[in-house]
DNA sequence: CGTATAACTTAGCATTCCTGAA
DNA sequence: TTCAGGAATGCTAAGTTATACG
């Protein structure tokens, strides 16, 4: 089935995508679906010459497979791509040092275009990251460049730079018919690269490109930035694929570091990346099956926790008055999480990477006690930074026995301190339900929002609302877009334009009427019809545009994605949809549909979560 | 059983694509 | 038809969780 189909009103099309996942070769067609809790069961008619079938295939998800850690059967396919070779810079290209141009070393040059691409932007400015850059070039430079570029700030990068802009400039200016070229060319690279074979069903690649070399980019304030990420060879790489499978070759001249067939993982290719010396992975798209099924289960756990929330509350409001220290720092710590949907937060290297936290990293600096604070009693004022360095500013009002709790875990220690000494992160893995805690609230809360006899138009707010809402419980936000405020001042102007217009057209209304009124003929009469109709469309153009105004403005600093993509579970989008009539395109694009069609198969709308 | 690290998920930013208003 | 700006997609960093190991 390589229905790859753009017809995206076409409900067949996830039917087709459902059954091209129940690992079958034959050609069927599916007759009914039907699912429960654990299974999904589909009734299929087998079509061979001369005969037709029934049959029903039943795939068990959540047991099955997984038993004996086996994650495949058969895995097949190209290896990765490698990006392009370094190109050298024409001659009339150069670096500067001191003043004076200089041809470096094709090693040291290609170093030294990293940065140069990089000069517009603020990162570049940064005294570590400079720093950081200046040393690993140095690394890569022969003795003699060594010796000579020693001072970064004899460094120029400018004609460099320049050339690159210019580069770029000549890209966008590409004829059309260019453009296309390239455009078939990277189809052809993602047709022959971008899907492998797993236990004989063709699946995506996610990334089945091989990182290309360049400077480090951290987030927030990274030790390690502007660090050179060094160009991966097939000498670095271990494929993985099954034993009697065609082994990818590796590019001319070159060899893979090992091959091996481990079924026991998902990845195909893997190495090791110099700046923090983890291994990166090439592994399957989303929308692929093994993706699917891990997800599916994910919120099935979910589900399971639903009847188990109001226990673990009650254990840890319990745990707030145990004599154990440690237990008291577990209750309050999970409390958090369920409240605040905090991250787990583990503990990390020093020095290593940015200084975020989660909440069990969470340090005495981090928060502040207000007994009282705005009329309310027993607050607490979260600061600090999260997950990419974003931040988490939050004043909440707590339980009387945690606010307590807290002040003693307080007690004689340093800002630098951590809240929670007792604890650690694997303490609640043994009970493996923090996560899921968080889950399950967002998932009521957005559930509860929800609700029918709306338009389309409104219920799709109400579902936005509902997204952005655990959007902010969650803190995804994003830093606004650079262009933002000049295109909110654009929105702006536009609808100071509109009024003007709305209101010249008031006044030509106005006059119209009175000039009909004077004398009544047929041509005046539908003059003021005309403008009638004038100031009902500006104005409904200006509430429109009004709310585009506002709902941009809400949107500035938060970000949906990441909620709708890892945290709501999609058959309760699916069975919303379903149950209200929204066309599923409305709440989920290409993408999103591919990574959920497993939901949108087998959900019907009386789905409950 | 605790810890280290391999494996895998989640995350925001950058780039590219597409659409709808002028 | 053009082009600004928003949506979609791509990329890879930064987390969490599973697993291996002593």
């Amino acid at each position: 089935n390589n229905n790859n189909n753009n017809n995206n009103n076409n409900k067949n099309s996830y039917r087709n995508n459902g059954f091209h996942r129940c690992a079958l070769s034959y050609t069927v067609s599916v007759l009914s679906i039907a699912c429960g809790s654990t299974t999904a069961g589909i009734l299929l008619r087998y079509t061979q010459p001369g005969q037709q079938v029934h049959k029903i295939c039943f795939g068990r998800w959540e047991e099955g497979r997984s038993q004996d850690g086996k994650k495949w059967k058969t895995l097949e396919h190209k290896g990765p791509l490698f990006p392009p070779e370094y190109e050298p810079l024409p001659q009339d290209v150069s670096f500067y040092y001191n003043g004076k141009p200089l041809r470096l070393s094709i090693v040291a040059e290609e170093v030294a275009t990293f940065y140069a691409k990089m000069l517009d932007h603020e990162y570049t400015s940064k005294e570590i990251f400079q720093k950081n850059f200046f040393t690993d070039w140095r690394e890569e430079m022969t003795a003699e460049e060594r010796d000579l570029i020693c001072e970064f700030s004899k460094c120029d990068f400018g004609e460099m730079h320049r050339y690159f802009v210019e580069q770029s400039e000549k890209k966008k200016d590409m004829s059309k018919e260019e453009k296309e070229v390239i455009r078939e060319q990277d189809i052809l690279l993602l047709c022959e690269y971008g899907y492998c074979l797993l236990d004989g069903h063709k699946e995506k690649i996610g990334n089945f490109r091989v990182e290309p070399p360049g400077l480090f980019r951290g987030r927030g304030e990274h030790p390690k930035m502007g660090k050179l990420k060094k160009r991966i060879l097939p000498e670095d790489i271990i494929i993985n694929c099954s034993n009697d499978s065609k082994t990818p070759e590796p590019p001319k001249g070159h060899k893979w570091k090992e091959v091996r067939h481990d079924d026991t993982v998902t990845w195909l290719a893997s190495w090791v990346e110099n700046v923090q010396g983890s291994i990166k992975y090439i592994m399957l798209n989303p929308s692929s099956k093994l993706k699917g099924e891990k997800d599916w289960q994910k919120y099935e756990i979910a589900r399971k926790l639903k009847l188990k929330v109001e226990t673990i509350r009650k254990e840890y409001e319990r745990d707030w008055k145990s004599k154990e220290m440690k237990k008291r720092q577990k209750g309050v710590a999970v409390y958090f999480i369920d409240k605040l949907a905090l991250r787990a937060g583990n503990e990390k290297e020093e020095g290593e990477t940015a200084d975020t936290v989660g909440c069990c990293s969470l340090r005495v600096e981090h928060i502040t006690l207000h007994k009282e604070l705005d009329g309310q009693e027993c607050v607490v004022e979260f600061d600090f930074l999260g997950k990419d360095s974003i931040r988490y500013y939050n004043k909440v009002p707590v339980d009387k026995r945690v606010f307590k709790n807290l002040k003693l875990f307080m007690e004689n220690k340093n800002p630098e301190d951590d809240l929670f000494d007792r604890i650690n992160v694997s303490m609640f893995l043994l009970n493996n339900y923090l996560l899921f805690c968080n889950q399950l609230l967002l998932l009521n809360m957005f559930a509860s929002l929800l609700s029918a006899n709306m338009t389309l138009e409104e219920k799709l707010l109400s579902y936005n609302r509902a997204n952005r809402a655990v959007a902010i419980l969650c803190n995804h936000q994003r830093t606004a877009p650079k262009t933002f405020e000049k295109s909110m001042q654009n929105l702006q102007q536009k609808i100071e334009l509109k009024q003007k217009q709305l209101d010249e057209a008031k006044a030509e209304l106005k006059k119209a009427k009175s000039d009909y009124r004077e004398s009544k003929t047929e041509k005046l009469k539908r003059l003021v019809e005309q403008k009638e109709k004038m100031v009902k469309r500006l104005q409904e153009q200006l509430k429109k545009l009004q709310l585009q105004m506002t709902d941009r403005e809400e949107n500035k600093v938060i970000a949906l994605g990441t909620s709708k993509l890892n945290y709501l579970d999609p058959r309760i989008s699916v069975a919303w949809c379903k149950k209200f009539d929204v066309p599923i395109e409305k709440i989920y694009n290409k993408t999103q549909r591919d990574k959920f069609a497993w939901a949108i198969d087998m959900t019907n709308e009386d789905f409950e979560f």
